[in-house]
DNA sequence: TCCTAATCCATACGTTGTACGATTATGTAC
DNA sequence: GTACATAATCGTACAACGTATGGATTAGGA
């Protein structure tokens, strides 16, 4: 077979073709595009117009593509900090929205992001600082700043796990869980049933903004009544 | 290739026969015993020495398989509810707790259960009615009900889906938060490495169960401070 | 000019999920 | 009993996947 239109071998030098960056951000749209599981290394590596065992050479597996992914995900993250000017719950609730607003960007790949834990990198560690800055003003001790920033990533991610699933699927929706309390015989869960049919119309559809502010707000009261206790 | 041993076709009346129950036992004893990886249809089939395509008489596809694996394990969740008998919000610990140690049992599927939304079914919700028992007790509005139980459990989820992160990964453990921070450039986050360094000797391991109930205590004292507002 | 390392390509292997059709038993209608 | 639709299993086969191996080509330093 005679190469054809395509050279085999080292490139030229001002004609670099494949890099880690080009790679993961290819694969980054793909993932973005069609979905984790359209990510093959075939399919990244035909995106871009190279070799798939090209890829190799930049990244050892596809794990690590994968890993990569999670990475950039976390490093495209920007915690704002609007700094002693508003009091420090708000400052905390500024982090969070921040980060969830991160993860929102890509919800094919939050299942990823959330769950690798060698995505846990220097990256990702100093994302937290502004949750520790915003902490250190409630007037916590250095084990309740943990423990506390350690809840609140929690229920981010949690929130975010539960986010993401919903809107990464394109096709075949379930119905969610209100309409499914609905539809359920009355005697399996009465409390449950009465207190969602209490929710009254407005409540029909399920909005995950008001969700997450909600949750915010219980945690900063948790936090301060923890701080008011010390 | 003639047949030895094992015969073709529907097999006699008395005969040992396939069911979706059998295949998602053994295709969860698989996985709790070596990790998702390891569930292919051909090795889910071996195990119950039967041909792969048996399978799909009573499954539609694999991922028929993973979601009934999800629903298996939460259909396992039993959540105690010790009544009126305690006060609320310790009411709402004790089922928070049985949640994320029915969670716990499975951890090499925890990603898979915590992602499947299709596996929010009728099983599912149900397993939520003691969040609003609980709740009910402490004079919230449906609506606050309604997003107190949903913060929590977002916490829950998040909370064990790192608890699984860490816990899958029988090889290659990654140092854990509390050894990378130390190993910070001191000015990358200088707020975090000042924290954690004051976390003192007894804090290098992070624990769990300590962490868990940390995050309880903040948030029943977050939705008390919601019903006191009311 | 030669050497080494970088970069990419071609081929190939084992494994995966599963489509398709054949095979054998069961349950029902006559 | 006989005929027939249906249920349950198996055998074969295929396309797509990740990637091991080894070879080709070139850049850049000695």
């Amino acid at each position: 077979m005679v190469n054809v239109g395509k050279r085999s071998g080292r490139p030229r030098a001002g004609e670099e073709r494949l890099s880690r960056e080009a790679i993961l951000t290819a694969a980054l749209r793909i993932v973005d595009d069609e979905g984790i599981d359209a990510l093959t290394m075939r399919r990244l590596a035909a995106t871009l117009q190279v070799n798939p065992m090209s890829l190799y050479h930049h990244l050892p597996n596809k794990a690590a593509v994968l890993a990569g992914l999670a990475e950039l995900v976390f490093a495209g993250l920007e915690l704002p900090d609007p700094g002693d000017a508003v009091p420090w719950d708000e400052q905390l609730k500024e982090a969070a929205r921040a980060y969830r607003n991160g993860l929102r960007q890509h919800p094919n790949l939050a299942l990823q992001v959330l769950s690798d834990t060698s995505a846990v990198s220097d990256v990702v560690v100093v994302t937290m600082e502004p949750f520790y800055l915003a902490l250190d003003r409630a007037g916590l001790s250095p084990r309740q700043i943990f423990e506390a920033a350690n809840t609140l990533i929690d229920f981010i991610h949690g929130f975010s796990l539960g986010e993401a699933s919903v809107r990464a699927q394109t096709f075949e929706l379930a119905p969610d869980l209100l309409t499914r309390v609905r539809a359920l015989p009355a005697d399996k869960a009465p409390t449950l049933t009465r207190i969602v049919d209490g929710l009254g119309v407005e409540g029909l559809a399920y909005d995950f903004d008001d969700g997450f502010e909600s949750g915010l707000s219980t945690l900063t009261a948790g936090i301060a009544a923890t701080a008011r206790r010390r």
